[in-house]
DNA sequence: ATTACGATTGAATAATTGCTCAATCATCGT
DNA sequence: ACGATGATTGAGCAATTATTCAATCGTAAT
């Protein structure tokens, strides 16, 4: 009889491993708040914005000017970003000054950016 | 006359500050393979297999029953995994054993972590 | 008050993505 | 050689997502 369900027979899965691995398991809110994270920086727009902001405090404008988009798109990834608190901005008139709102971030791009080199 | 095409009037840019920061963008290929790794850790699903592998060496039967899954949707969220080196895999008889391929990975988590849990 | 402009927002669209299902491959045991 | 099993693969579907477009908000200047 061919294996239909797409389940391996259970009596061969090895579980002392499986128990031992389960420990590494995050709960489904800490899992999900990883992947967000990591998320909002799998956007190639999102990354130039970060890359920029690590450099300067910049408005909607400016960024919109630098990766030659429309303020709209920005200003779209720009609440995303905010929302998982990446950046962070100051109001002043009628310009919203964004900035980098994490040290951490820059960690993170290291650290991608050594993974992404090697080899 | 209202400002309809979406973008701001370029006299207004900080020219300067753009110019700074067009410095701390990187080349398409480097931002493209950056946003790709950290896409790969973006779904709670690949989390959670790399969460586990952090562990235990897992054939992707015990990675199916683990995490509730399919060993087909299991195998195709491995295929993306190793794709990025993310993951690699030594083949005993039948079973493919799948490992960590990269210590930076769980440097990319415990940094994400203390993102997320922080405030 | 009116006008202009930087910024934000919502709806719509096109593209991407995660999973299922079915078929197939490779290997082992008999 | 044959059947069973772990693993892989491709097509297809539902859900998500990045960008555009148009409308709107808030502030500054006249």
């Amino acid at each position: 009889m061919k294996n239909g369900n797409g389940k391996c027979a259970v009596t061969f899965v090895h579980e002392d491993r499986v128990r031992s691995a389960r420990k590494a398991l995050h709960n489904d809110r800490r899992t999900l708040d990883l992947s967000e994270t990591f998320k909002v920086l799998s956007d190639p727009t999102r990354l130039r914005i970060v890359f920029a902001l690590t450099k300067e405090e910049l408005c909607v404008c400016d960024i919109a000017a630098l990766l030659g988009m429309t303020d709209s798109a920005i200003s779209h990834q720009l609440r995303l970003l905010k929302s998982l608190r990446l950046v962070k901005y100051r109001k002043n008139g009628k310009m919203a000054y964004y900035s980098l709102d994490d040290d951490h971030i820059e960690d993170l791009i290291r650290i991608a950016t050594r993974h992404v080199s090697e080899r």
